[in-house]
DNA sequence: CGTACCAATCAAGTTTTCTTGATAAGGGGA
DNA sequence: TCCCCTTATCAAGAAAACTTGATTGGTACG
């Protein structure tokens, strides 16, 4: 029942991809749907370098995807990732809270 | 209903805070309840300094309170933070995905 | 007192992360 | 072909995070 040294190094690296307030902007303009990073250098006011980074680091942690198409990229929120992180979070829950949160009654 | 910029900081500290594997060991460790600070390092295999230094971290961030009884110091999680971080988490699902992941579900 | 113990803090150095500007890769249109 | 647009990547520097060892502050106990 012990959390795995595997997935703890798999949390924090999913907690990392969140704990910057750029790429937080990013996942919410996401949430509406696919997005090019043109309209997401728009929404969220950030230079096409800086963006194209935290792109990469969102990706990397397997939180969003990209698709190319001409000459633009497209990103989309991957939705298991995101199921992944809320798991991650339930599994931190004091254990004299275990009926709390919602983790487990909806399944 | 957008993500205001004081919460996207707040995750941003949250999320930043669960990012380090050291500090999620911590987490889990107090999962069962209070302990010391020398327990911890023995459960850990870490060094005092580096457990003080990830401690403070776990508690600026509002997830660990202390409490000083004779000459030791124990640590607590702090039920609340993690309901925030879970909350958190709830926000930044696709929308398209609302009614998954037991959000809303459990009053 | 003096010693031992527990934990926080400090100082120094290393590593990682983030930002910025420049360059390169690739596709579309004239 | 040439030029422009979009994006990724690179290089360099700045800032933040982490580790380690030493010091300091309290507390208990002889």
């Amino acid at each position: 029942m012990s959390t795995s040294a595997a997935s703890r190094t798999r949390t924090a690296a999913l907690a990392h991809a969140l704990s910057d307030e750029t790429r937080l902007g990013i996942i919410e303009a996401l949430r509406h749907g696919e997005r090019c990073v043109c309209d997401l250098g728009i929404d969220l006011d950030a230079a096409q370098s800086r963006l194209s980074f935290h792109l990469r680091v969102l990706k990397e942690a397997g939180l969003v995807s990209d698709r190319r198409d001409g000459r633009w990229s497209f990103y989309t929120l991957v939705p298991g990732a995101i199921t992944e992180l809320h798991d991650a979070v339930v599994a931190l829950r004091p254990l004299h809270l275990l009926p709390l949160l919602g983790g487990d009654c909806c399944g």
